[in-house]
RNA sequence: UACCCGGUAGUGUAAUGGUAGCACAACAGAUUUUGAUUCUGUUAGUCAAGGUUCGAGCCCUUGCCGGGUAACCA
C-alpha cells in the first residue's frame, strides 16, 4: 500500500537507474548530486533538479545525494549565494548531511589530473588569443586548424602549465587545452580549453590559485571523485557528454553516467539566472526574494509551502522534451496543500461599512467559527460581532446582474457564522459612490441557520469595525503579462513584457482580531478570497503586512468575465 | 549552415511490439454556512509519408516542425 504522497513516479531516468540496479552496474549503489554554481539564487527550475536528484537517492536503498558547489568561476561567484542555496535546499526538505562539497576542494587533484593528461600527450598549453582561437576552431562545415602550441613537447607543456600555475603569465596569455579532434563535428571536442589564467580572488581558496579549471573538465572529475553513479544535468549539456566521457576515459578513473533532462519552463515568468539577476539589479523587483520572483526564496516569502513545490515537481515529470508548464499547475499544487492545512480567517480587503440598524448599540458578541473544515483537529475560535461591520465592496451591487447572489437592496444574505441580514438602505457620497449600507438582521438566525428553513444564495465574510485589525495586504499577479515573455522579436527587450500591475498594495484592510497574534510566515485562508501569509520581512505587530500567495478558484469572476466578453448576454 | 536531441488531447505526462491511460485546464451536473473544497459526467490526442511485422505511439527510411551547441561561463 502506498499513500499518494509516496506514490511511485517513474520517468526515463528512474528507468535507467532501475535497469542499472537490475544488472548490478554499480552493485546497486545509487549516488546523485545537486551541483549549483553559487552565482545566483535558486529558482523553481532548480527545485525540479533538486527533487529529482534527492528524490532518486531517497527512493533507492542506500542512495545518497551530495550537494556540490560548482565554483570554478570566481568572478561571478560569492558566499552570499552559497548560503542562500543551502538555506533553500534545506527549506525544500532535503538533507545532504555531511556531504557538502565544493569543486574548489578538488583543485589540487584537478591540477594533478591535468599533469597526467599532459604527460599522456593529451593536453597542451596554447597561447592563441581568444579571438584567434575561435577562428582556428573552424566552422560547422570546415574543420579547425591546429594552433602553433599543439605540437609542443610534453616537457615544454609541463613547464608552461607549471608556470601558468605559478602566475608567470597574464590573463589570456596561455590556456591549457585538451588535445582531441579538431575535425570533430562536435565543437566541444575541437581541443577544448580546460584551464585558464585568472588573477582573481576565490571566495574559498583565496589567492592560492591563479589558474582555474573549466566546467567540462571539472564536472566529470568531481563526479568521479565523489563516486557519483548518475550525473543528471539539463539538455544543453548533451553535446558535452562525449567530452565528459573522453576525459574520464583518458584519466582511467571512475566513470559516472551523464543523463540529460529538459529544464523547466513556466508561463508568465523567466527562468534564466542572468535575467533574474537583471530584474534584481535593475530594481524591477524588490530583490531575489520579491514574492513575484520564481526564486525559491521569493516563493517562500510569498507563502508557498515546500510540500506544494515538491508536489509540483512530481506532477510535471521528467522528460527530454522542451515544454512550457502552465503556471496554473503550480497554483493548483499550492491551493491543494494550503486547502488541507491553512486555518480559515475572515479579512476584508476593500471595506464597505455596514450598519445593522436593529442591532443593539454598545454591545458585541462572540460567535463560533470553524478553523479548518478539512481538519477537525484545528478546532474553532471566537469571532466578535457588533452593530457596525465591514463587508467586501465587491459583495454589494446596487443594480446586480441576473446571477449575482450577493447583497443588493432588499436582498437577504448570510454573514458567515453570524446572522442573515437584509439590505434596507444605501448611502452614497456626492459622487454617487456607495459608501455605507444599512441592513437589518434576523436574531433568529444566529450562527447562520434560519429556524424556518429559509435559504439564502450567498454567504459573505465580514469583520466587526470595533474589533478590526488594520493591515496592509499585497496582491501579486504574474510578473510578466505574456505567457512566454522571452518570445520577443530580436529588437525588443523581454522586459517590455513586464506586467505593470504585478503588485497591488492595499492599505486599510480590515482583518479579524485573531490575526493580531499571527507569526511572520504563518499562512491563512482568508475565506472566499485566497491564501495569505504574514510577510517575513516587513510585517510588524504595529503594522501587519500580508502577502497573497494565491487566490481561491473563483467561478463568479469567470462568469463575470464571460458576460463582459459577450455583453449581449440575457 | 554542420552536429546533437526531441515531437502523444488545449497544457504537462504514461504506455519498454499487444485494449492509447492519468493529471491539470475547459464544459455540464450534484453537494455546500467559502460562487471554495468534494463528487459525477463530457469534450479532446500518437507531426507526415512510406517500410518491417499477424500486430507500430514504440523499430527502420525520408520529410516537416521545435529546441540545443559553435565562451578562456556553468
Amino acid at each position: 500500500m502506498s499513500t499518494p504522497e509516496e506514490a511511485k513516479s517513474s520517468d526515463f531516468i528512474r528507468n535507467i537507474i532501475q535497469e542499472d540496479n537490475r544488472t548490478g552496474k554499480h552493485q546497486g549503489r545509487v549516488m546523485t548530486r545537486f551541483p549549483p554554481e553559487p552565482n545566483g539564487y535558486l529558482h523553481i527550475g532548480h527545485a525540479k533538479s533538486i527533487c529529482l536528484n534527492f528524490g532518486i537517492a531517497s527512493e533507492n536503498p542506500g542512495g545518497l545525494c551530495n550537494l556540490r558547489f560548482d565554483d570554478t568561476n570566481p568572478e561571478k561567484e560569492d558566499v552570499e549565494y552559497v548560503d542562500s542555496i543551502k538555506e533553500d535546499v534545506r527549506w525544500l526538505g532535503f538533507d545532504w548531511e555531511d556531504r557538502e562539497y565544493f569543486a574548489s576542494d578538488y583543485f589540487d587533484q584537478l591540477f594533478e589530473h591535468a599533469v597526467t593528461l599532459i604527460k599522456k600527450g593529451k593536453a597542451y598549453a596554447c597561447d592563441l588569443p581568444a579571438d584567434k582561437m575561435r577562428e582556428y576552431r573552424g566552422t560547422a562545415t570546415e574543420p579547425g586548424k591546429p594552433s602553433p602550441g599543439r605540437s609542443r613537447s610534453v616537457e615544454e607543456n609541463l613547464d608552461l602549465f607549471e608556470r601558468m600555475k605559478n602566475g608567470e603569465f597574464k590573463e589570456g596569455e596561455f590556456v591549457l587545452r585538451a588535445k582531441i579532434d579538431l575535425a570533430s563535428p562536435n565543437f566541444h571536442m575541437r581541443d577544448p580549453v580546460i584551464y585558464r589564467v585568472r588573477h582573481v580572488h576565490h571566495h574559498r581558496t583565496g589567492d592560492k590559485w591563479c589558474i582555474y579549471p573549466m566546467y567540462d573538465y571539472t564536472h566529470c572529475i568531481s563526479d568521479s571523485i565523489e563516486k557519483v553513479t548518475h550525473s543528471i544535468c539539463t539538455l544543453e549539456f548533451e553535446d558535452h557528454r562525449p567530452l565528459y566521457d573522453w576525459i574520464l576515459e583518458e584519466l582511467e578513473i571512475f566513470h559516472p553516467q551523464q543523463i540529460e533532462f529538459a529544464r523547466l519552463n513556466m508561463t508568465y515568468t523567466v527562468m534564466s539566472k542572468r535575467k533574474l539577476l537583471e530584474l534584481v539589479k535593475g530594481d524591477y523587483v524588490s530583490g531575489w526574494d520579491d514574492p513575484r520572483m520564481p526564486t525559491i526564496c521569493g516563493m517562500r516569502r510569498r507563502g508557498v509551502t515546500p510540500e506544494s513545490l515538491r508536489a509540483f515537481c512530481k506532477t510535471i515529470g521528467v522528460t527530454k522534451f522542451n515544454s512550457m508548464t502552465d503556471k496554473v499547475v503550480l497554483e493548483n499544487c499550492i491551493r491543494d496543500h494550503l486547502n488541507q492545512t491553512a486555518p480559515r480567517v475572515m479579512g476584508v480587503l476593500n471595506p464597505l461599512r455596514v450598519v445593522i440598524d436593529n442591532y443593539p448599540e454598545d454591545t458585541s458578541e462572540e460567535l463560533d467559527a470553524i478553523n479548518n473544515p478539512n481538519d477537525e483537529s484545528a478546532g474553532s475560535r471566537k469571532v466578535p460581532f457588533s452593530k457596525v461591520i465591514y463587508i467586501e465592496k465587491e459583495d454589494f451591487m446596487e443594480d446586480p446582474p441576473k446571477k449575482f447572489f450577493r447583497l443588493s437592496p432588499g436582498k437577504e444574505v448570510r454573514l458567515r457564522y453570524a446572522y442573515f441580514v437584509t439590505c434596507v438602505d444605501v448611502v452614497k457620497d456626492e459622487n454617487g459612490e456607495v459608501i455605507e449600507l444599512h441592513c437589518t438582521y434576523d436574531p433568529e438566525t444566529r450562527g447562520g441557520d434560519a429556524p424556518d428553513g429559509r435559504k439564502v444564495k450567498a454567504t459573505l465574510h465580514w469583520v466587526s469595525e470595533a474589533h478590526a485589525l488594520d493591515a496592509e495586504v499585497r496582491l501579486y499577479d504574474h510578473l510578466f503579462s505574456t505567457p512566454d515573455p522571452e518570445d520577443v522579436p530580436e529588437d525588443v527587450d523581454y522586459k517590455s513584457n513586464l506586467n505593470p500591475e504585478s503588485l497591488q498594495v492595499l492599505s486599510g484592510c480590515k482583518l479579524e482580531p485573531s490575526l493580531k497574534e499571527a507569526e511572520p510566515g504563518s499562512r491563512f485562508q482568508f475565506e472566499r478570497l485566497g491564501y495569505f501569509c504574514v510577510d517575513t520581512r516587513e510585517s510588524t505587530p504595529g503594522k501587519p503586512v500580508f502577502n497573497r500567495t494565491v487566490t481561491l478558484r473563483d467561478t463568479w469572476a469567470r462568469l463575470e468575465k464571460q458576460q463582459e466578453n459577450q455583453p449581449k448576454g440575457k
